[in-house]
DNA sequence: TTAGGGTTAG
């Protein structure tokens, strides 16, 4: 027990007899110096013990004392035993509650129970209140729960209040299909703050509407709020997203002109942005010149090795993290696996996923299982890896299966990925995924009939494919080319381009794979269909738009083509120019005819 | 005596 406490119970001992102002000083100064469990059980007797179980400070104080969540547990189920006077609740005893419950990761919803016993109990809310529970809605994260408490707010009239409308924003951001609901109460502000528009550019980021973050940004500095370092992770995280380098490198120069507090979150953000935006090296010297590294600093610049298939640097990171003392987390494991698994190194990877569980009591998480089976199936062991998830100890998810039912495909094992895919749609028929999945097996099969069934089948249902899409960042300007793609103004000129590398290509030996195109059509229109596919579109559009000897940046929504691969090789060659393409999974950088990826993908 | 926004993977 602390000094404090130690002095306080001395006082508690000596003063029962004489005061009861005294032994409630006492029994504060107590709760005071709680920090766990045990300690609590022993100041409630003494609270029984006095009979102080009624006074609403003593009440409050322990309800809020401890972090600990036994205690927090247990603070709150007292308040509910017949001990305690329910005509001694009041406001500041629930928020205490709510906020408490707010704080936790796992217990939300404890802290909108006690809010609605509070309504029910007759306690009203107040202006401190609702940041409270629209915290814990957020982190919920349930459109119609949050909408309720908005209600709330209305009703009570503390809608005019800036803390509970940024809280309302990043309520309705933080809900899935909130987005609309929380610009339109950003909109009808009448006064904005850096939370505030943090709160809106943070939620755009977090559901993927990264140009829209972007764009916000813009109208913020616009506005005259001066943006802080929370404001600037946020918009990082999008331009991380979107790849785009050019905005991120303004972003960093901004950050430094206007003396941006350079927190550990936001370097974080930076290492992550510049390790996935395609400039690895960039992220890896942030990296080398950051004090008070956080894992999350270590998983960005492994992540980013991982992604440009620089699987042993990866690996040596990892090791020099383990030497310097850092724990290793569950999410550092699936970088580290994920290196292993795009740069090969099958064996190393075993060697890791065994050792996270008994060395660094890490339990294996169905994303560690995934990336096993990922890596077994880039290695072409189609058979192990559909042995490995059967023997799996927890159950394989969709994404695991059509990991292996697209390496099934990719190596000619298709009856089993057939077996597999008729399977999953059994289980679930609404899954788009898994159709086409099923309709490609049978253009490898050249089953055109039972493709069209299935193509059929989908249109029934209403599901349509993902389109690919490849994004180019040009000037500070982010376009972006869907296969047979004509918005783009520009069009004819790109459309000749087009012709013009194919031709270019085809002189220098390039033969199309006309196996990718998945459609029954001859084998003139499947190279026409090739063509149009959207990463060559950017890449014509960059080689008109910019000079020679330029390196080009794209970046896939899905995993490349084989023929775009091949077909890129080519154009470096050609065209004499460095070109990096993110795809859904990784990096690869096209040079003088080779990938990076030694074609291995 | 209490209030709002941020980072890695999936």
């Amino acid at each position: 027990m602390n000094p404090i406490a130690v002095r306080a119970k001395s006082r508690l001992h000596c003063t029962i007899v004489f005061n009861k102002r005294a032994a409630e000083q006492s029994c504060l100064a107590l709760l005071q110096s709680c920090d766990n469990l045990p300690k609590l059980t022993q100041v409630h007797s003494h609270i029984l013990k006095l009979g102080l179980h009624n006074n609403p400070l003593v009440l409050t104080k322990f309800t809020s004392t401890s972090s600990d969540l036994n205690a927090i547990d247990y603070a709150s189920s007292f308040m509910f035993s017949p001990e305690c006077d329910t005509r001694l609740y009041d406001t500041f005893l629930f928020n205490t509650v709510i906020r408490a419950y707010a704080q936790t990761n796992h217990l939300k919803t404890k802290a909108i129970e006690f809010y609605n016993l509070m309504l029910e109990y007759g306690v009203f809310p107040n202006k401190f209140t609702y940041p409270f529970v629209l915290k814990a809605c957020a982190g919920i994260g349930v459109l119609n729960l949050g909408k309720s408490v908005h209600a709330s707010v209305l009703k009570f009239q503390f809608d005019n209040d800036i803390h509970v409308q940024n809280t309302l924003v990043h309520m309705y951001g933080s809900s899935k299909g909130g987005i609309e609901c929380a610009r339109k109460v950003f909109d009808e502000m009448s006064e904005r703050d850096s939370v505030s528009w943090s709160s809106m550019i943070g939620g755009y980021a977090r559901f993927g509407l990264s140009t829209d973050a972007i764009d916000l940004f813009r109208k913020m500095q616009m506005s005259g709020v001066c943006p802080d370092e929370i404001t600037m992770v946020s918009v990082l995280s999008a331009c991380t997203d979107l790849g785009a380098l050019d905005v991120g490198k303004w972003i960093e120069s901004f950050i430094e002109k206007q003396r941006v507090n350079k927190s550990v979150e936001l370097r974080n953000a930076l290492i992550d942005m510049f390790a996935k935006c395609g400039d690895v090296d960039r992220a890896l010297k942030l990296f080398r010149n950051m004090s008070g590294r956080t894992i999350v600093s270590w998983t960005s610049v492994i992540d980013g090795l991982a992604m440009h298939g620089r699987g042993l640097e990866a690996v040596a990171l990892f090791e020099e993290m383990v030497g310097a003392g850092v724990a290793p987390d569950d999410v550092v494991f699936i970088g580290l696996l994920s290196a292993c698994s795009h740069s090969g190194l099958v064996d190393k990877g075993k060697e890791y996923f065994d050792l996270m569980k008994r060395d660094f009591g890490v339990v294996p998480k169905i994303e560690h299982y995934g990336c096993m089976v990922d890596m077994l199936c880039r290695a072409g062991l189609v058979k192990e890896a559909f042995e490995f998830v059967q023997k799996m100890p927890i159950q394989a998810n969709a994404i695991i299966w059509r990991t292996v039912i697209s390496a099934c495909c990719a190596h000619g094992e298709l009856k089993l990925g057939e077996r597999i895919t008729k399977w999953l749609i059994g289980n679930d028929p609404m899954h788009e995924s898994n159709y086409v999945l099923l309709s490609n097996i049978y253009a490898k099969m050249f089953h055109w009939e039972k493709k069209t069934k299935i193509r059929e089948v989908m249109d029934k249902r209403g599901m349509k494919k993902i389109p690919g899409s490849t994004m180019i960042e040009l000037d500070n300007e982010i376009y972006e080319f869907v296969a047979g793609d004509k918005s783009h103004n520009q069009y004819k000129e790109i459309y000749e381009m087009l012709d013009e590398m194919g031709r270019k290509m085809k002189k220098a030996g390039h033969v199309p794979t006309t196996s990718e195109v998945l459609l029954d059509i001859d084998e003139e229109d499947k190279e026409d269909a090739l063509n149009r596919h959207s990463e060559k579109l950017a890449i014509a559009f960059a080689l008109l738009k910019t000079p020679p000897g330029t390196p080009i940046r794209i970046v896939k929504n899905l995993r490349v083509c084989s023929d775009c691969h091949s077909a890129t090789k080519f154009i470096s060659k050609v065209y004499n120019r460095e070109i990096v393409v993110r795809d859904r999974n990784r990096f690869h950088h096209f040079k003088n005819g080779f990938c990076s990826c030694r074609d291995f993908w």
